[in-house]
DNA sequence: AGCAAACCGGACCGTGGTCCTGTTTTAGGA
DNA sequence: TCCTAAAACAGGACCACGGTCCGGTTTGCT
Protein backbone atom coordinates (compact mmCIF):
# COMPACT_ATOMS: atom_id res chain seq x y z
CA UNK A 1 0.00 0.00 0.00
CA UNK A 2 1.13 3.74 0.62
CA UNK A 3 4.25 2.52 1.61
CA UNK A 4 5.82 6.08 2.44
CA UNK A 5 4.38 9.09 4.69
CA UNK A 6 6.76 11.11 5.01
CA UNK A 7 5.13 14.18 6.50
CA UNK A 8 2.33 14.62 9.17
CA UNK A 9 1.67 11.81 11.61
CA UNK A 10 -1.48 13.46 12.40
CA UNK A 11 -4.71 10.86 12.17
CA UNK A 12 -8.15 11.84 12.20
CA UNK A 13 -10.90 10.93 10.28
CA UNK A 14 -12.20 12.72 6.86
CA UNK A 15 -10.56 11.40 4.11
CA UNK A 16 -12.02 11.57 0.68
CA UNK A 17 -12.08 7.73 0.16
CA UNK A 18 -14.17 6.20 -2.15
CA UNK A 19 -16.93 4.25 -0.74
CA UNK A 20 -15.31 0.75 -0.62
CA UNK A 21 -17.26 -0.43 2.46
CA UNK A 22 -14.41 -2.39 3.64
CA UNK A 23 -11.74 0.08 4.23
CA UNK A 24 -9.35 -3.08 4.16
CA UNK A 25 -6.18 -1.47 5.12
CA UNK A 26 -5.89 1.46 3.27
CA UNK A 27 -3.51 3.87 3.33
CA UNK A 28 -2.87 5.47 6.46
CA UNK A 29 -6.17 8.38 6.17
CA UNK A 30 -4.39 11.45 7.34
CA UNK A 31 -6.56 14.02 7.01
CA UNK A 32 -5.26 16.59 4.04
CA UNK A 33 -5.75 19.98 3.91
CA UNK A 34 -8.63 20.63 1.34
CA UNK A 35 -6.14 21.93 -1.15
CA UNK A 36 -3.09 19.07 -0.37
CA UNK A 37 -6.35 16.41 -0.45
CA UNK A 38 -7.53 17.28 -3.56
CA UNK A 39 -4.04 17.96 -5.26
CA UNK A 40 -3.38 14.01 -4.32
CA UNK A 41 -6.17 12.99 -6.31
CA UNK A 42 -5.28 15.03 -9.26
CA UNK A 43 -1.70 12.97 -9.16
CA UNK A 44 -2.90 10.08 -8.51
CA UNK A 45 -5.50 10.62 -12.10
CA UNK A 46 -3.03 12.03 -13.48
CA UNK A 47 -0.42 9.30 -13.21
CA UNK A 48 -2.79 6.81 -14.20
CA UNK A 49 -3.61 8.12 -16.58
CA UNK A 50 -0.34 8.47 -18.08
CA UNK A 51 0.58 4.65 -17.21
CA UNK A 52 -1.68 3.37 -19.33
CA UNK A 53 0.11 5.97 -21.95
CA UNK A 54 3.77 6.00 -21.38
CA UNK A 55 4.36 2.55 -19.73
CA UNK A 56 5.49 2.32 -15.59
CA UNK A 57 8.60 2.37 -17.24
CA UNK A 58 8.77 5.89 -19.01
CA UNK A 59 6.21 7.66 -16.25
CA UNK A 60 8.41 10.41 -15.16
CA UNK A 61 7.71 12.53 -11.89
CA UNK A 62 7.74 15.63 -13.37
CA UNK A 63 5.13 14.62 -16.43
CA UNK A 64 2.91 13.78 -13.65
CA UNK A 65 3.05 16.85 -12.21
CA UNK A 66 2.46 18.71 -14.79
CA UNK A 67 -0.12 16.53 -16.31
CA UNK A 68 -1.58 16.92 -13.35
CA UNK A 69 -0.91 21.04 -12.75
CA UNK A 70 1.26 21.12 -9.45
CA UNK A 71 4.60 21.56 -9.29
CA UNK A 72 7.82 18.96 -9.21
CA UNK A 73 8.22 19.38 -5.30
CA UNK A 74 4.39 18.72 -4.34
CA UNK A 75 4.95 14.97 -6.01
CA UNK A 76 7.89 14.18 -3.92
CA UNK A 77 6.37 16.10 -0.74
CA UNK A 78 3.08 13.77 -1.20
CA UNK A 79 4.53 10.29 -2.16
CA UNK A 80 8.18 10.50 -1.10
CA UNK A 81 9.96 9.54 -3.94
CA UNK A 82 8.83 7.57 -7.18
CA UNK A 83 8.37 4.47 -5.08
CA UNK A 84 5.72 5.84 -3.23
CA UNK A 85 3.74 7.29 -5.84
CA UNK A 86 3.67 3.94 -7.90
CA UNK A 87 3.07 2.33 -4.81
CA UNK A 88 -0.03 4.07 -3.96
CA UNK A 89 -0.82 3.98 -7.93
CA UNK A 90 -0.93 0.08 -7.09
CA UNK A 91 -2.65 0.44 -3.27
CA UNK A 92 -5.72 1.00 -5.60
CA UNK A 93 -5.68 -1.67 -7.37
CA UNK A 94 -4.94 -4.11 -4.29
CA UNK A 95 -7.77 -2.52 -2.35
CA UNK A 96 -9.87 -4.65 -5.15
CA UNK A 97 -7.45 -8.26 -4.23
CA UNK A 98 -7.79 -7.52 -0.27
CA UNK A 99 -11.80 -6.92 -0.48
CA UNK A 100 -11.95 -10.34 -2.26
CA UNK A 101 -10.24 -12.32 0.13
CA UNK A 102 -11.27 -10.47 3.19
CA UNK A 103 -14.69 -9.70 2.20
CA UNK A 104 -15.68 -11.67 -0.73
CA UNK A 105 -17.22 -14.51 -1.73
CA UNK A 106 -16.53 -17.82 -0.81
CA UNK A 107 -13.99 -19.80 -1.47
CA UNK A 108 -11.90 -17.17 -1.67
CA UNK A 109 -13.50 -15.30 0.99
CA UNK A 110 -14.58 -16.33 4.67
CA UNK A 111 -17.62 -19.01 4.41
CA UNK A 112 -15.39 -21.48 2.99
CA UNK A 113 -13.21 -23.95 5.17
CA UNK A 114 -9.73 -22.58 5.69
CA UNK A 115 -8.02 -25.17 3.78
CA UNK A 116 -10.30 -24.27 0.57
CA UNK A 117 -9.49 -20.55 1.04
CA UNK A 118 -5.86 -20.86 1.00
CA UNK A 119 -6.08 -23.09 -2.30
CA UNK A 120 -8.12 -20.20 -3.59
CA UNK A 121 -5.59 -17.82 -2.40
CA UNK A 122 -2.78 -18.71 -4.91
CA UNK A 123 -4.28 -18.65 -7.87
CA UNK A 124 -5.90 -15.22 -7.35
CA UNK A 125 -3.09 -13.34 -6.35
CA UNK A 126 -1.24 -14.92 -9.44
CA UNK A 127 -3.77 -13.84 -11.63
CA UNK A 128 -3.89 -10.40 -9.99
CA UNK A 129 -0.24 -10.13 -9.93
CA UNK A 130 -0.37 -10.66 -13.44
CA UNK A 131 -2.45 -8.36 -14.57
CA UNK A 132 -0.40 -5.30 -12.72
CA UNK A 133 2.98 -7.02 -13.41
CA UNK A 134 4.42 -3.94 -15.21
CA UNK A 135 2.95 -2.00 -11.73
CA UNK A 136 4.15 -4.09 -9.47
CA UNK A 137 8.07 -4.61 -10.79
CA UNK A 138 8.48 -1.05 -11.16
CA UNK A 139 7.57 -0.82 -7.61
CA UNK A 140 10.45 -3.01 -6.55
CA UNK A 141 13.14 -0.88 -7.32
CA UNK A 142 13.58 -0.50 -3.85
CA UNK A 143 13.45 -4.26 -2.84
CA UNK A 144 13.47 -3.54 0.97
CA UNK A 145 10.09 -1.59 0.63
CA UNK A 146 8.27 -4.77 -0.84
CA UNK A 147 8.39 -6.49 2.55
CA UNK A 148 7.73 -3.11 4.96
CA UNK A 149 4.69 -2.21 2.65
CA UNK A 150 1.36 -2.93 4.32
CA UNK A 151 -0.23 -5.14 1.75
CA UNK A 152 2.27 -7.77 2.45
CA UNK A 153 1.82 -7.36 5.78
CA UNK A 154 -2.09 -7.89 5.56
CA UNK A 155 -1.22 -11.13 3.18
CA UNK A 156 1.07 -12.70 5.59
CA UNK A 157 -1.29 -11.92 8.34
CA UNK A 158 -4.14 -13.29 6.10
CA UNK A 159 -2.05 -16.92 5.08
CA UNK A 160 -0.47 -17.33 8.89
CA UNK A 161 -4.58 -16.94 10.22
CA UNK A 162 -5.72 -19.96 7.22
CA UNK A 163 -3.15 -21.59 8.22
CA UNK A 164 -3.69 -21.97 11.89
CA UNK A 165 -7.24 -22.07 11.39
CA UNK A 166 -6.69 -25.08 9.31
CA UNK A 167 -4.63 -26.36 11.45
CA UNK A 168 -1.42 -26.23 9.67
CA UNK A 169 1.42 -27.32 12.19
CA UNK A 170 4.46 -25.11 12.31
CA UNK A 171 5.63 -21.71 12.10
CA UNK A 172 2.87 -20.06 10.88
CA UNK A 173 4.59 -16.74 10.02
CA UNK A 174 7.30 -17.86 8.61
CA UNK A 175 5.02 -20.91 6.56
CA UNK A 176 2.96 -17.75 5.08
CA UNK A 177 6.21 -15.69 3.95
CA UNK A 178 7.17 -19.04 1.91
CA UNK A 179 3.99 -19.30 0.29
CA UNK A 180 3.86 -15.87 -0.76
CA UNK A 181 7.10 -16.66 -2.00
CA UNK A 182 6.06 -18.78 -4.14
CA UNK A 183 3.59 -16.00 -5.70
CA UNK A 184 6.32 -13.25 -5.80
CA UNK A 185 5.33 -11.18 -9.15
CA UNK A 186 9.46 -11.21 -10.65
CA UNK A 187 9.43 -15.04 -10.00
CA UNK A 188 6.24 -15.72 -12.01
CA UNK A 189 7.33 -13.38 -14.37
CA UNK A 190 10.02 -14.97 -15.33
CA UNK A 191 8.79 -17.80 -15.44
CA UNK A 192 5.99 -17.57 -17.29
CA UNK A 193 7.04 -15.12 -19.58
CA UNK A 194 11.08 -15.52 -20.02
CA UNK A 195 10.62 -19.64 -19.53
CA UNK A 196 7.17 -20.04 -21.19
CA UNK A 197 5.72 -22.30 -18.31
CA UNK A 198 2.46 -22.31 -18.38
CA UNK A 199 0.06 -20.69 -14.91
CA UNK A 200 -1.25 -24.07 -14.63
CA UNK A 201 1.66 -25.74 -13.81
CA UNK A 202 2.42 -22.34 -11.03
CA UNK A 203 -1.11 -23.29 -9.48
CA UNK A 204 -0.88 -27.20 -9.53
CA UNK A 205 2.59 -26.75 -7.38
CA UNK A 206 0.64 -23.68 -5.60
CA UNK A 207 -1.92 -26.49 -4.54
CA UNK A 208 0.46 -29.53 -4.28
CA UNK A 209 2.45 -27.50 -1.72
CA UNK A 210 -0.16 -26.05 0.22
CA UNK A 211 -1.49 -29.36 0.42
CA UNK A 212 1.46 -31.05 1.48
CA UNK A 213 2.17 -28.05 4.39
CA UNK A 214 -1.59 -30.56 5.70
CA UNK A 215 -4.29 -28.53 4.41
CA UNK A 216 -6.38 -30.85 2.57
CA UNK A 217 -8.93 -29.38 0.24
CA UNK B 1 26.67 -14.31 -12.06
CA UNK B 2 28.07 -11.31 -14.92
CA UNK B 3 24.46 -10.51 -15.99
CA UNK B 4 25.55 -8.88 -18.94
CA UNK B 5 27.42 -9.58 -21.61
CA UNK B 6 27.09 -6.94 -23.89
CA UNK B 7 29.52 -6.98 -26.61
CA UNK B 8 31.09 -9.56 -28.59
CA UNK B 9 29.67 -13.07 -28.50
CA UNK B 10 32.69 -14.63 -29.56
CA UNK B 11 33.81 -17.68 -27.24
CA UNK B 12 36.83 -19.21 -26.65
CA UNK B 13 39.17 -20.57 -24.23
CA UNK B 14 42.14 -18.70 -22.71
CA UNK B 15 40.57 -16.77 -19.58
CA UNK B 16 42.84 -15.05 -17.10
CA UNK B 17 40.56 -17.18 -14.27
CA UNK B 18 42.28 -17.72 -11.30
CA UNK B 19 43.15 -21.19 -9.83
CA UNK B 20 39.40 -22.14 -8.86
CA UNK B 21 39.80 -25.57 -9.61
CA UNK B 22 35.94 -26.14 -10.71
CA UNK B 23 35.13 -23.41 -12.42
CA UNK B 24 31.70 -23.54 -10.98
CA UNK B 25 29.48 -21.43 -13.56
CA UNK B 26 31.55 -18.02 -14.12
CA UNK B 27 30.75 -15.92 -16.27
CA UNK B 28 31.34 -16.48 -19.92
CA UNK B 29 34.72 -17.01 -20.11
CA UNK B 30 34.49 -14.22 -23.43
CA UNK B 31 37.71 -13.91 -24.42
CA UNK B 32 38.74 -9.95 -24.45
CA UNK B 33 41.23 -8.20 -26.09
CA UNK B 34 44.48 -8.36 -23.65
CA UNK B 35 44.13 -4.41 -22.90
CA UNK B 36 39.77 -5.06 -22.21
CA UNK B 37 40.85 -7.51 -19.89
CA UNK B 38 43.13 -5.84 -17.86
CA UNK B 39 41.25 -2.80 -17.42
CA UNK B 40 38.08 -5.13 -16.77
CA UNK B 41 40.54 -6.04 -13.73
CA UNK B 42 41.15 -2.72 -12.66
CA UNK B 43 37.84 -1.73 -13.01
CA UNK B 44 36.44 -4.70 -10.66
CA UNK B 45 39.21 -4.24 -8.36
CA UNK B 46 38.46 0.10 -8.12
CA UNK B 47 35.05 -0.76 -7.42
CA UNK B 48 35.61 -3.61 -4.81
CA UNK B 49 37.58 -1.28 -3.07
CA UNK B 50 35.36 1.87 -3.49
CA UNK B 51 32.66 -0.35 -2.03
CA UNK B 52 34.34 -0.59 1.26
CA UNK B 53 34.83 2.72 1.40
CA UNK B 54 31.88 4.69 0.30
CA UNK B 55 28.91 1.45 0.17
CA UNK B 56 27.54 0.12 -2.29
CA UNK B 57 24.69 3.33 -2.39
CA UNK B 58 27.09 5.83 -2.82
CA UNK B 59 29.35 3.64 -5.63
CA UNK B 60 29.22 6.05 -8.78
CA UNK B 61 30.24 4.96 -11.68
CA UNK B 62 31.90 7.60 -12.61
CA UNK B 63 33.78 7.49 -9.32
CA UNK B 64 34.70 3.72 -10.46
CA UNK B 65 36.01 5.31 -13.44
CA UNK B 66 38.16 7.54 -12.50
CA UNK B 67 39.59 5.46 -9.55
CA UNK B 68 40.51 2.62 -12.17
CA UNK B 69 42.17 5.35 -14.50
CA UNK B 70 39.90 4.89 -17.61
CA UNK B 71 37.15 6.64 -19.00
CA UNK B 72 33.54 6.15 -18.12
CA UNK B 73 32.39 4.71 -21.19
CA UNK B 74 34.96 1.87 -21.24
CA UNK B 75 32.92 0.80 -17.91
CA UNK B 76 29.41 0.70 -19.49
CA UNK B 77 31.14 -0.93 -22.59
CA UNK B 78 32.44 -3.54 -20.49
CA UNK B 79 29.51 -4.08 -17.70
CA UNK B 80 26.81 -3.14 -19.86
CA UNK B 81 25.07 -1.07 -16.51
CA UNK B 82 25.02 -0.17 -13.04
CA UNK B 83 23.35 -3.19 -12.07
CA UNK B 84 26.30 -4.94 -14.24
CA UNK B 85 28.63 -3.65 -12.10
CA UNK B 86 27.04 -4.75 -9.58
CA UNK B 87 26.48 -8.45 -10.34
CA UNK B 88 29.75 -8.93 -11.57
CA UNK B 89 31.33 -7.94 -8.51
CA UNK B 90 28.90 -10.21 -6.84
CA UNK B 91 30.17 -12.81 -9.14
CA UNK B 92 33.57 -13.43 -7.61
CA UNK B 93 32.00 -13.92 -3.97
CA UNK B 94 29.52 -15.80 -5.09
CA UNK B 95 32.10 -18.53 -6.42
CA UNK B 96 32.92 -19.33 -3.20
CA UNK B 97 29.99 -20.22 -2.62
CA UNK B 98 29.20 -22.30 -5.30
CA UNK B 99 31.97 -24.43 -4.90
CA UNK B 100 31.43 -24.90 -1.30
CA UNK B 101 28.26 -26.46 -2.60
CA UNK B 102 29.61 -27.88 -5.62
CA UNK B 103 32.77 -29.62 -4.38
CA UNK B 104 33.07 -28.23 -0.85
CA UNK B 105 33.46 -30.92 2.02
CA UNK B 106 29.82 -32.28 3.37
CA UNK B 107 27.11 -31.98 4.33
CA UNK B 108 27.34 -29.07 1.85
CA UNK B 109 29.39 -31.08 -1.04
CA UNK B 110 28.93 -34.03 -2.77
CA UNK B 111 29.45 -37.19 -0.43
CA UNK B 112 26.41 -36.63 2.04
CA UNK B 113 22.77 -38.11 1.13
CA UNK B 114 20.95 -35.70 -0.40
CA UNK B 115 18.41 -35.25 2.19
CA UNK B 116 21.62 -33.95 4.32
CA UNK B 117 22.70 -31.70 2.00
CA UNK B 118 19.48 -30.09 1.12
CA UNK B 119 19.32 -28.96 5.22
CA UNK B 120 22.46 -27.53 4.85
CA UNK B 121 22.05 -25.48 2.03
CA UNK B 122 19.78 -22.90 3.57
CA UNK B 123 21.83 -22.18 6.15
CA UNK B 124 24.59 -21.58 4.18
CA UNK B 125 22.85 -19.52 1.41
CA UNK B 126 21.81 -17.54 4.63
CA UNK B 127 24.95 -17.01 5.84
CA UNK B 128 26.36 -16.12 2.42
CA UNK B 129 23.73 -13.62 1.71
CA UNK B 130 23.94 -12.00 4.95
CA UNK B 131 27.67 -11.28 4.48
CA UNK B 132 26.91 -9.65 0.86
CA UNK B 133 23.45 -8.27 1.73
CA UNK B 134 24.37 -4.99 0.63
CA UNK B 135 25.52 -5.47 -2.89
CA UNK B 136 23.15 -8.10 -3.33
CA UNK B 137 20.45 -5.67 -2.50
CA UNK B 138 21.84 -2.70 -4.31
CA UNK B 139 21.89 -5.30 -7.48
CA UNK B 140 17.92 -5.87 -7.23
CA UNK B 141 17.09 -2.76 -8.65
CA UNK B 142 16.40 -4.45 -11.56
CA UNK B 143 13.97 -7.13 -10.11
CA UNK B 144 13.93 -9.22 -13.49
CA UNK B 145 17.19 -9.54 -13.61
CA UNK B 146 17.23 -11.52 -9.89
CA UNK B 147 16.23 -14.55 -11.73
CA UNK B 148 17.62 -14.72 -15.05
CA UNK B 149 21.56 -14.19 -13.75
CA UNK B 150 23.09 -17.99 -13.97
CA UNK B 151 24.00 -17.88 -10.05
CA UNK B 152 20.29 -18.52 -9.55
CA UNK B 153 19.95 -20.50 -12.41
CA UNK B 154 22.70 -22.86 -10.78
CA UNK B 155 20.86 -22.94 -7.44
CA UNK B 156 17.60 -23.93 -8.92
CA UNK B 157 19.03 -26.84 -10.59
CA UNK B 158 21.23 -27.48 -7.54
CA UNK B 159 18.25 -27.87 -5.16
CA UNK B 160 15.84 -29.71 -7.85
CA UNK B 161 18.81 -32.14 -8.54
CA UNK B 162 18.90 -32.92 -4.63
CA UNK B 163 15.31 -33.38 -3.83
CA UNK B 164 14.74 -35.42 -6.89
CA UNK B 165 17.96 -37.44 -5.20
CA UNK B 166 16.53 -37.42 -2.13
CA UNK B 167 13.26 -38.95 -3.36
CA UNK B 168 10.78 -36.22 -3.03
CA UNK B 169 7.83 -36.03 -4.95
CA UNK B 170 6.52 -33.41 -7.12
CA UNK B 171 7.68 -30.54 -9.38
CA UNK B 172 11.42 -30.65 -8.55
CA UNK B 173 12.09 -27.51 -10.57
CA UNK B 174 8.90 -25.41 -9.07
CA UNK B 175 9.91 -26.53 -5.52
CA UNK B 176 13.07 -25.54 -5.84
CA UNK B 177 12.20 -22.21 -6.47
CA UNK B 178 9.94 -22.10 -3.40
CA UNK B 179 12.86 -23.07 -1.13
CA UNK B 180 14.60 -20.49 -2.61
CA UNK B 181 11.76 -18.37 -1.91
CA UNK B 182 12.71 -18.69 1.91
CA UNK B 183 16.46 -17.89 1.54
CA UNK B 184 15.79 -14.44 -0.58
CA UNK B 185 18.12 -11.41 0.71
CA UNK B 186 15.45 -9.08 0.92
CA UNK B 187 13.10 -11.27 2.85
CA UNK B 188 15.69 -12.79 5.12
CA UNK B 189 16.91 -8.73 5.82
CA UNK B 190 13.69 -7.86 6.37
CA UNK B 191 12.52 -10.70 9.23
CA UNK B 192 16.07 -10.68 10.84
CA UNK B 193 16.76 -6.91 11.09
CA UNK B 194 13.58 -5.18 10.48
CA UNK B 195 11.54 -7.48 12.84
CA UNK B 196 14.18 -8.57 14.68
CA UNK B 197 13.29 -12.07 14.12
CA UNK B 198 16.42 -14.38 14.83
CA UNK B 199 18.47 -16.38 11.94
CA UNK B 200 17.84 -19.73 14.40
CA UNK B 201 14.18 -19.38 13.71
CA UNK B 202 15.03 -18.74 10.20
CA UNK B 203 16.81 -21.67 9.91
CA UNK B 204 14.57 -23.92 11.54
CA UNK B 205 11.82 -22.77 9.35
CA UNK B 206 14.03 -23.94 6.32
CA UNK B 207 14.72 -27.34 7.94
CA UNK B 208 11.04 -28.04 8.73
CA UNK B 209 10.38 -27.08 5.38
CA UNK B 210 12.43 -28.94 4.01
CA UNK B 211 11.65 -32.60 6.55
CA UNK B 212 7.95 -31.46 5.18
CA UNK B 213 8.78 -32.22 1.55
CA UNK B 214 9.71 -35.68 2.18
CA UNK B 215 13.32 -35.24 2.84
CA UNK B 216 14.20 -37.02 6.16
CA UNK B 217 17.35 -35.80 7.58
C1' DA C 1 -7.87 39.99 10.86
C1' DG C 2 -3.76 37.87 11.85
C1' DC C 3 -0.54 34.20 12.37
C1' DA C 4 1.72 29.71 12.05
C1' DA C 5 1.73 25.83 9.48
C1' DA C 6 1.44 23.75 5.36
C1' DC C 7 1.93 24.09 0.68
C1' DC C 8 3.41 25.51 -4.22
C1' DG C 9 6.55 25.85 -7.85
C1' DG C 10 10.66 25.96 -9.92
C1' DA C 11 15.70 26.46 -9.70
C1' DC C 12 19.23 23.46 -8.81
C1' DC C 13 22.32 19.34 -8.28
C1' DG C 14 24.22 14.58 -8.84
C1' DT C 15 24.06 10.46 -11.30
C1' DG C 16 23.10 6.97 -14.81
C1' DG C 17 23.48 6.40 -19.40
C1' DT C 18 24.46 7.79 -24.48
C1' DC C 19 27.33 9.30 -28.03
C1' DC C 20 30.90 11.10 -30.53
C1' DT C 21 36.11 12.35 -31.86
C1' DG C 22 40.23 11.43 -32.14
C1' DT C 23 43.87 8.23 -30.29
C1' DT C 24 46.06 3.96 -28.78
C1' DT C 25 46.42 -0.98 -28.61
C1' DT C 26 46.04 -5.52 -30.31
C1' DA C 27 45.92 -9.46 -33.36
C1' DG C 28 47.54 -11.68 -37.13
C1' DG C 29 49.08 -12.06 -41.85
C1' DA C 30 52.76 -10.69 -45.27
C1' DT D 1 59.60 -8.03 -38.12
C1' DC D 2 56.62 -4.77 -39.75
C1' DC D 3 52.08 -3.18 -41.40
C1' DT D 4 47.28 -2.77 -41.43
C1' DA D 5 42.53 -3.15 -40.12
C1' DA D 6 39.76 -3.71 -36.42
C1' DA D 7 38.79 -3.13 -31.88
C1' DA D 8 39.11 -0.84 -27.65
C1' DC D 9 40.12 3.25 -25.45
C1' DA D 10 39.99 8.23 -23.15
C1' DG D 11 37.31 11.62 -22.01
C1' DG D 12 34.09 14.81 -22.15
C1' DA D 13 29.73 17.01 -23.92
C1' DC D 14 25.22 16.03 -23.45
C1' DC D 15 20.55 14.46 -21.90
C1' DA D 16 16.83 12.97 -18.75
C1' DC D 17 15.44 11.99 -14.53
C1' DG D 18 15.11 11.55 -9.42
C1' DG D 19 15.47 14.15 -5.56
C1' DT D 20 16.44 18.48 -2.60
C1' DC D 21 15.78 23.20 -1.27
C1' DC D 22 14.11 27.53 -0.59
C1' DG D 23 11.32 31.93 -1.16
C1' DG D 24 6.86 33.31 -1.75
C1' DT D 25 1.96 32.08 -1.20
C1' DT D 26 -2.17 29.93 0.50
C1' DT D 27 -4.87 27.78 4.03
C1' DG D 28 -7.07 27.03 8.28
C1' DC D 29 -7.60 28.10 12.90
C1' DT D 30 -8.29 31.38 16.60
Amino acid sequence: MTGSVPPSPPSGAPDGRKDLTLLPVGEPPQQLRADAARNRTRLLEAASRLLVECGAANLTMEAVASAAGVGKGTVFRRFGDRTGLLLALLDHREQQLQAAFLSGPPPLGPGAPAAQRLHAFGPAVIRHEHDHHELILATRADPLRTYGVPAYGLRVAHIAMLLREAGVEGDAELLAHTLLGCLDTALVHHLSVARGMPLDRLEAAWHDLVTRLGAER
